[in-house]
RNA sequence: GCUGCCGUAGCUCAGUGGUAGAGCACUCCCUUGGUAAGGGAGAGGUCGAGAGUUCAAUCCUCUCCGGCAGCACCA
């Protein structure tokens, strides 16, 4: 039976319509443009088929296709058309699941034959014939059985399994496209036309079934999709772009590091990486002075130990065992290579009673460790497995921590500024199913930790703050620190983590005021997390143009001809004295060539020595990604560069004084 | 680890069932040139490793190693 309802328009207008008005009428009566453009309505905010009736009253908005909101429909859209396109060309395919993701969609097929990068241009065809013929999309909802009877007999299993995940009480809803249909949640636009042609498939892939590795593995085929040619041209462009900055090519044509087969996953730092990782460990070890004891673990230690923290039981598949290679050696003993630092600080400080007068105990290594991670997952810096961690573990008492957490957290975020990372996130991660510990030392540390995150996020309100409920680790709950770069991709770096099973693992204690024994509280922090991951997201993040104080190589003094080479290498000298890093380029090359050179290595600044800058006492100075020349004396342009190469924690710290 | 693709000179890549080629880089010679590639000559490869098929394998098959993309993993 109609009943009226009343929608509530973006204009502010209000008016009443029968129930089972649909989106599609209520365009027609504002205005048969607005009926024409329009691929789907919002009520109260939720998109809807334009054909669904209204049904209750609300806030509604018609949207039409140019609505960025829309983007996700021809998205989806096009996952359904693609899934039609290869059900054509390729009969006997399963279709499984196909959802909108960033920038695109994708679907998973089950297929005995693989598909190839080279069926995808085929694909692409089909698609646009399917969207030519603009079938239109209509909805159905069937009864469970029926739907799975109807998958079942066309040999779409996965189908029948979705139709049974679906939760008692939902609609089974189908979709039409023409003569396809498919198992969907929608809601979609009228019509396959309204997808139009700027997408393209980008790459097929095995992708787990309900992405469990224990399931079977289907092929997936990317798609992106945008609401026209322009954004489709920008978005390839941006992957273009992004492929230029990727730091294993920086990497190579910067001579920073090298990779080869003999070590998977470790790294052969060149010079000029080296210096680069030891400034950023400068940057660091300054950062920590006064606050930390820096200390240094062994890399070999019995495998005994590694049983007491557990980790020879939960993480042995990850851990590199380390014996004598001599068969008749002395010491048969199983040794591991460390995968952590936190129990060798365990061990220190463990090392002599401690008091609650010495709390917080903050020890700091730059703690190089080794784990042995999954071929598939290694991934340039990115993800290695073996990496210098800029670790701390702090030892205090159960007082101490909310101070001790927002410590840190004043640590890493004006870390991360010094790199120009503004845009943060911070992640609360609470209690897992599985973990370690009382639910009241659990209450207590997470309650202590929402106040943090609070004030955290007073702080600053470019910083956003989120909880992860359940995303804890098993043995204490924690902060996950997450920063964007300049091309918007997001890293988790830093983080700081209770651990209530450590101390308790290696019977760690202090002596507290009534000379009780007690447990301490232990803090897992770091800030880069792996210097060598940091140091990617660095060199991608600055696409290889370091600011000066950051370059491993600030300055190159090049000659225009041999007259000159006297006095560059006297330029050197001065810059070198000042504290920069500087080479001189004396070699029998035209200037355009060393130039072409030294910018290419993205070398920040280029110092042009001739003639007449050596009879003048001048230098000619070129800045990397300016064609501008300018001239200086020497002496301005040393204190210049000087001034400019000085660490921001330096400045700081002068500006302090 | 899984699926797919790939592995030829330092780098980027071409090529062929009869044991190899280009450009850049490198070395030497000429060139002393004012802001993104001067000219010439030369050197450089066990065609990822092993096994198989074949008269003959860099090329075809298999196994292994490594890389790339995605998935899974990332305490």
């Amino acid at each position: 039976m109609a009943h009226a309802v009343s929608l509530t328009f973006p204009d502010g207008s209000v008016r009443e319509f029968d129930a089972a008005t649909t989106g599609a009428d209520i365009a027609e009566s504002i205005s048969k443009s607005l009926a024409k453009k329009a691929v789907a309505y919002a009520l109260d905010g939720t998109l809807r088929d334009l054909s669904d009736p209204v049904g209750q009253s609300g806030s509604i908005e018609i949207v039409t296709r140019d609505d960025p909101r829309a983007l996700e429909l021809i998205r989806h859209d096009a996952a359904h058309v693609m899934a039609e396109a290869v059900q054509e060309l390729y009969p006997g395919t399963q279709v499984t699941i196909g959802p909108v993701i960033e920038n695109g969609f994708y679907y998973d097929f089950a297929r005995n034959e693989p598909f190839t990068p080279e069926d995808l241009p085929r694909i692409e065809k089909k698609m646009r014939e399917i969207i030519d013929r603009n079938e239109r999309f209509t909805k159905e909802v069937w009864p469970r059985e029926k739907a799975k009877k109807v998958f079942a007999e066309k040999g779409e299993s996965y189908k029948v399994e979705l139709v049974d995940a679906i939760p008692e009480g939902e609609d089974v809803k189908i979709y039409r496209q023409g003569e396809w249909f498919d198992l969907c949640r929608g809601p979609h636009m009228v019509s396959t036309g309204q997808i139009g042609k700027a997408f393209k498939l980008m790459k097929v892939a095995g992708a787990y079934w309900r992405g469990d590795s224990n399931n079977a593995m289907l092929t997936r085929i990317y798609g992106t999709a945008w609401a026209n040619q322009e954004q489709l041209d920008a978005y390839l462009h941006m992957l273009e772009e992004a492929e230029k900055r990727d730091h294993r090519r920086l990497g190579r044509e910067m001579d920073l590091f090298h990779f080869q087969e003999e070590g998977p996953g470790v790294v052969f730092w060149h010079a000029k990486g080296w210096r680069m990782f030891q400034n950023l460990v400068s940057y660091m070890r300054r950062r920590l002075d006064g606050d930390y004891q820096e200390v240094n673990a062994p890399q070999v230690l019995d495998h005994s130990l590694w049983q007491t923290s557990g980790h020879w039981g939960w993480y042995k598949e990850n851990m590199f065992k380390v014996e004598c290679a001599d068969e008749e050696a002395e010491d048969k003993r199983v040794f591991a290579l460390k995968p952590m630092n936190c129990p060798g600080h365990v061990q220190i400080f463990k090392h002599g009673l401690k008091s609650y007068r010495d709390l917080p105990i903050r020890l700091a290594e730059f703690g190089t460790v080794h784990r042995y991670e999954p071929s598939g997952a290694l991934h340039g810096l990115m993800r290695v497995r073996g990496f210098t961690q800029d670790d701390a573990h702090i030892f205090c008492t159960e007082e101490q921590l909310a101070e001790e957490c927002l410590k840190i957290n004043d640590l890493i975020l004006s870390t991360y500024a010094d790199f120009g990372f503004e845009e943060i996130k911070v992640f609360l991660s609470t209690r897992p199913e599985k973990r370690v510990g009382s639910d009241a030392l659990w209450d207590h540390a997470e309650e202590i930790m929402r106040g943090v995150l609070q004030d955290i996020q007073r702080s600053d309100n470019r910083i956003k703050t989120a909880i992860n409920p359940g995303d804890g680790a098993f043995y204490g709950p924690k902060f996950d620190y997450v920063l964007k770069d300049a091309i918007g991709r997001e890293w988790q770096c830093g983080t700081t983590q209770i651990d209530f099973n450590l101390p308790e693992r290696f019977g760690a204690f202090y002596i507290d005021k009534d000379s009780e024994k007690k447990q301490p509280v232990m803090i897992h922090r770091a800030i880069c997390g792996s210097m060598e991951r940091f140091l990617g997201i660095l060199i991608e993040n600055y696409a290889g143009h370091f600011p000066l104080w950051f370059a491993p190589l600030q300055v190159v003094v090049a000659t225009i001809t041999s007259d000159a080479d006297d006095y560059a290498g006297r330029v050197a000298r001065q810059l070198k004295a000042a504290g920069l890093a500087v080479e001189t380029d004396l070699r029998n090359e035209k200037i355009n060539y060393k130039v072409r050179e030294h910018s290419l290595a993205k070398v920040p600044v280029i110092l042009v020595c001739g003639k007449r800058e050596a009879e003048e006492g001048t230098v000619n100075m070129r800045r990397l990604g300016s064609r501008d020349q300018v001239s200086l004396t020497l002496e301005e342009a040393v204190s210049q560069l000087a001034d400019e190469a000085t660490p921001p924690d330096l400045r700081r710290r002068r500006a302090a004084a």
